[in-house]
DNA sequence: GATTGGCACTCCCATCACTATAGCGCTAAA
DNA sequence: TTTAGCGCTATAGTGATGGGAGTGCCAATC
């Protein structure tokens, strides 16, 4: 297995690194090098290793001396001083003032995603029991991302989030024009990937069902397995009101392939405000602003939607100020080429990267095989 | 005017108090009595009413001298000292320590909302651009909701939410199977409001789109115009596929008028998690359950469906441990009989509720004029 | 050259004592 | 019923103090 290296400057979240195609090599542990090749004695790593896990679990700062007595290095207190101190000019990790104990920097939390982190997988009957109850919810998308959500947040220690489904390239398979009042008219559309589209019409006069029935017709006659590319050409030959119908399929069209229009799923904000970084209130709003906000995940969909890894994003310094000291753990889901959307899990930095990994990687898996029975080939 | 007098006990929120239908008397203030007829002079009225104005503004225990000093009641400040012991004695104040100012309690709350709070209407050129934004959003019931909450949350201090319309005797308008894969077939169900309903339906062998056409045809035919009530009548005269969709079609019919199935719409988290009570943990976990979980909607939907008034529910003390300090503004929209969802506010008991009652009320009107032009006669 | 023990130094944090402040409750007089 | 005055009380803020955890550095050792 090639070691993938990746390195965004997104204006928005300092750095994404790609953690690992799992889909591919099964099970194996992650191994990744990190953008700058830094050289690290294996001690040192183990070091590092050694203070991240601490932090994770206590949120405190780790010293030298707890180190040397709960780990056995076989050397003492004051060699692992002198690791410390190493890590730190390397920029991996930071005192919060002289006579504190260590914590990562952003800087040694992606060393350690890239480098370090043990591949975790879930526990084999925490991942039957998600399957089950995957299989045992009716298949609808809605309620698949709802448990998606449900499932991360509670394996995860973040709020997790996820988008439905966008198609790429929308075909129309069908469309229906039904009368809901004298003057109102609700166009339903049926893309080919099975997604619907609603749209009220409001009209000038009122129109008869028959007449509706005769413009839904003669569209579907014309338009079915149209893509938006096609559309323009053939409604040319339409006029009046079943042009004007016409446009507003391309409209929307247009629109399914351009923007996150539908729902972000979202689950477990309550318990990443529990987390002990989230005490004071600048904190809170920020994460709390990010996680209801759609714009971050406008911003860094692309990106993601790119890759079929788990994509680890760690805010940066500067970068963007109300990114602060926040992760994401994303990855797409869906059927390439067809439909796809976005899940992960947003929490505070000190967060513990390898379940997290595990479970955004795992719902991933679990959605593309439900949603390739679905589109896996077209009919 | 008759003034209104409510009162509920329900095992999960402290009381429920009408404030008022606003619709029928136009601007008027807000008239009503307390449940218990409490007994107050008119200053001791004046002195609370200032209380809460203070209190709610500052965040912060509110003292004789300050309110003697502030607002010429033309007594000293050892009179109003003696008010508000009166006041406390009614339990419609308190003080956290013995030298510290009074706050309000949930019953002095309640009796404010009741009978002394002013009726606060949007300022007109609110009022205004609101009205303005909503008929500038295209005609979708999900546009029209998101912006409800982005509104309402703007124009109060708390969290908006708003669940989608529900339909009552949900009749079936429209009816529509496509083929998505070989084995996979979509049903399409309109009602007659308009609603959309899908639901996907895997099959044991692969059925032609011919067939499904003349099912769905069948189907139509008998079942357009149908409530639930007639259905299973109706479904005596199918047999096999066309039969297995006919029940799926009552199930999703009943589904639909039990539950909140569909969407709740949420926005403005961040900005009632600044307010200064939500600073310590557990406070912010609980506000952040109580606005994420569905239960507590489902809860009161029926209670507050009921009324076409909007509905102040102030926690009480014992009763819902996870509601303390937290208080409801809600209000119903939609049309009677035909459809219905319900809309409000999530905030602190110490909430501007002159300002949030007149928000949600006209939200929750323009919601209800809007949905008129929608559904106000079938057709 | 890496490792180790020792030691001084630094900074945080909990504690305590002290003061100022804002407000209350009570009482007696107007 | 209202008012003024007085004593009481709890909090918030301030400064001083000592313990503790951890670092950084140095000289000695393997």
């Amino acid at each position: 297995m090639l070691p993938t290296v990746l390195q965004f400057d997104l204006p928005s979240v300092g750095r994404i690194l790609s953690a690992l195609d799992g889909r591919q090599t099964g099970g194996n542990p992650i191994c990744h090098e990190f953008m700058t090749e830094l050289q690290l004695s294996q001690r040192r790593k183990q070091v590092l290793r050694i203070v991240i896990q601490e932090y994770v679990e206590n949120a405190q700062p780790v010293g030298s001396q707890s180190i040397a007595q709960k780990y056995d290095l076989g050397v003492s207190a004051a060699t692992i001083r002198n690791d410390l101190a190493a890590l730190e000019k390397a920029g991996l990790l930071t005192h919060p003032h002289t006579s504190a104990g260590r914590i990562p920097t952003d800087g040694g939390y992606r060393y350690f995603v890239a480098n370090l982190m043990a591949h975790t997988d879930l526990p084999s009957h925490e991942r039957h029991m998600i399957r089950h109850q995957f299989h045992q919810a009716r298949r609808e998308i809605d309620q698949w991302l709802r448990l998606s959500t449900a499932v991360l947040a509670k394996a995860s220690t973040g709020a997790a989030l996820a988008t439905s489904p966008r198609s790429i390239s929308s075909r129309v398979k069908h469309l229906e024009l039904i009368g809901i009042q004298d003057t109102v008219v609700l166009l339903v559309l049926v893309l080919a990937t099975g997604t619907l589209k609603q749209q009220l019409i409001t009209l000038e006069q009122p129109i008869f069902q028959e007449e509706l029935s005769r413009a839904s017709n003669q569209l579907n006659v014309e338009m079915s397995g149209a893509t938006a590319a096609d559309l323009p050409e053939k409604l040319e030959e339409f006029t009046g009101f079943t042009r004007e119908v016409g446009e507003l399929v391309l409209n929307t069209l247009l629109q399914s392939e351009e923007q996150i229009t539908d729902r972000v799923y979202r689950h477990g904000l309550a318990q990443v405000l529990a987390e002990p970084e989230f005490t004071d209130g600048p904190q809170v709003s920020r994460i709390v602003e990010v996680f209801e906000q759609r714009t971050l995940l406008q911003e860094v969909y692309d990106d993601v939607m790119e890759l079929s890894d788990v994509q680890v994003m760690i805010a940066g310094e500067g970068r963007f100020g109300d990114m602060q000291d926040i992760s994401l753990v994303l990855s797409r889901y869906g059927v390439p080429d067809r439909v796809g959307g976005l899940l992960g899990v947003v929490g505070p930095m000190r967060m513990p990267y390898g379940r997290t990994v595990g479970a955004v990687r795992y719902v991933a898996t679990l959605l593309n095989e439900l949603m390739h029975q679905l589109y896996g080939q077209s009919r």
